[in-house]
DNA sequence: AATAGTTTTGCAAATGTTTTCATAAATGGG
DNA sequence: CCCATTTATGAAAACATTTGCAAAACTATT
């Protein structure tokens, strides 16, 4: 029987108990070309018989990748969030890879000291969403070595290389596609702004072009509203009992427009008949929701696999740029929105 | 100007730059009320100067805890699994723990590599989602000396503490609403099973609680239709275009629940009029959709909750033995079931 | 069988910390 | 102002590895 939770072994222990030195367990790990079959054969055996887990802790020490990569979101009960690091995740796993996951719930002081735990860990490479982030938070990862990206949104002019799409361009798509069905009495529902720059690009955007096509929107048809169907749905219930009504309804993200629908539906109107409703995102269910969401696609998993690849690469071959890239978002219409028939 | 990307700052570079030895720094981190104020002064200003980060690799090969929990989940494409993910990580965040997370798409094989990767980093606990795993996995884990749970599913014989809901229960719960209402046709749409416990567990109850009653479902009744809102959908649509319908459609979970609905509505019936339908899980949405659904809750937050709470004090204080706990489920009773009337 | 060349192995130093033990500095009581 | 305490600091060993260098063990060639 094999001692099973005396003390941990490490590689004297296997080295001892193969008849080798320790330098040559060692190089079984990381050389094996240079070990001779024999003794690699004694060495196999000797591992499996002692349960010997190798110390990544003490191989980081001699600047070996600690293969780990820190990721850093907002949140995972936004299934958009958890879908990016998802995939994100299995990428990076391809090379080895695995993430040091943290959330900071929209708050950038904590977001501050995430990084600098991560830092700690020795983790190889970092990732951020969103552009928007703590001077000292950009502060402290010039002083690093290690590479890292934002991922998310992209800009080109961003700080660090990005990989994501372009918000302000989904705003101005779907306010493009409104016009262009006749809307002009509009309403918007954003989520709060604030440390949310995803959100904020989104609603300027969506404001200005609308501005700039000359579509006013009043004060009572903005609605700020928390990330919540049941707070969407609620809202969206409200507006609709006042006397004038919007012919539309943008919202900030498919969550709120999927709570903006029942809220439409609840309030016995008929979607796209009565009124448009348009999302942001196109997330899981969007499509099948009846009536079928019209919104702007922000490809998740592309982006967390790109965002993978190229971190990936950077860690792995130092010397070469990592460069940012933009994931298109897309128009997708569907049936949540309809022309203003020419009255 | 401070040096910015030469090299990484180590304790030594820092007591020189404050004119102590590197033990008073190490201490001055690790023992603060051991060092003198003016001198803490001196080596907190070192500290910022060189851009100091203490290197918890080398702090860990002393035996001191890497801060980190290992958490394996089968995907995070679900959005209920990143709610529980979410709130563990917040719970045990808050006793400085950062997760190393890592999905393995229901590979058992997969499983074990991921955990062995999570040992070799040193991770100082485990959670593993839900009660069947590998042979190996469990023979590797009992030879470790750190704390290890299984996350989602309860079962009071679990080969370790498990924190989580009764699969079980949560399918006999929903079937004995139903019988209670009268529903005798029954049909069942269940996620695959394979390398799934949570699915399988309410299947199995499912199937010999309508058993139990003397309720026979013929095989067409029976779908296997995998995790997504689209595919159960069409499933229910070709389900219901059949000349015999049920009045009653028990989904594995509010997923498919939801497709079901939708399909059902697609297909011009009315729920629950013409047809219930039933969930498990209660996820975010399942409250708000038209009309809200039937389920059975499974507190993923007090989950998370509890098992970052078990799982931090069992490392902290690593001789207490660490009991599993059962979340319980809950009824949801809404409105997308009906009792049929007596005809 | 001796030589040269090659392959395989071991020794010891190095990595960035923590901690024990010892010493030096400060403090307080007489 | 001296001695006994107490408090603050430093030196060195320990932790689990990797790696450059040198020695040893083979092979192949004569």
């Amino acid at each position: 029987m094999t001692d099973s939770k005396i003390k941990r072994a490490d590689i004297f222990t296997v080295a001892k108990a193969a008849g080798v030195s320790p330098s040559t367990v060692s190089r079984y790990f990381n050389h094996p070309d240079l070990v001779k079959l024999v003794t690699r054969r004694r060495i196999e055996t000797a591992v499996r018989k002692q349960g010997y887990i190798r110390n990544r802790a003490a191989q980081t020490i001699h600047g070996i990748r600690s293969g780990t990569i820190g990721v850093i979101v907002p949140t995972l009960d936004h299934a958009i969030f958890a879908e990016v690091v998802q995939s994100f995740s299995d990428t990076v796993a391809e090379h080895g890879f695995t993430i040091l996951l943290a959330s900071h719930g929209y708050d950038q002081q904590r977001e501050y000291s995430i990084l600098r735990k991560m830092l700690e860990h020795r983790v190889d490479g970092i990732v951020l969403t969103g552009l928007d982030h703590d001077e000292a938070v950009y502060q402290l990862l010039d002083r690093q070595t290690n590479p890292a990206i934002l991922m998310w949104n992209y800009a080109d002019n961003s700080r660090y290389p990005s990989i994501g799409s372009d918000n302000e361009l989904a705003g101005s798509m779907i306010v493009e596609h409104l016009l262009s069905q006749g809307h002009r009495e509009i309403a918007c529902m954003f989520p709060p702004i604030r440390g949310n720059d995803r959100a904020e690009a989104r609603f300027k955007s969506v404001m200005r072009n609308l501005t700039d096509a000359g579509v006013y929107v009043p004060d009572p048809w903005q609605l700020t509203t928390v990330y919540s169907i049941s707070a969407s749905k609620s809202d969206t219930l409200e507006l609709l009992s006042a006397d004038t009504r919007p012919t539309a309804i943008i919202c900030g993200n498919d969550i709120l427009a999927t709570g903006a629908l029942y809220g439409a539906t609840a309030a016995g109107l008929h979607v796209p008949d009565d009124i448009s409703i348009t999302g942001i995102g196109d997330f899981k269910g969007s499509e099948e929701i009846e009536p079928a969401l019209t919104t702007v696609r922000i490809p998740a998993k592309q982006i967390g696999n790109r965002a993978g690849t190229a971190l990936s690469s950077a860690i792995i071959n130092s010397d070469t740029a990592t460069n940012g890239f933009h994931c298109k978002a897309e128009l997708i219409v569907r049936r949540s929105c309809k022309a203003l028939s020419q009255a």
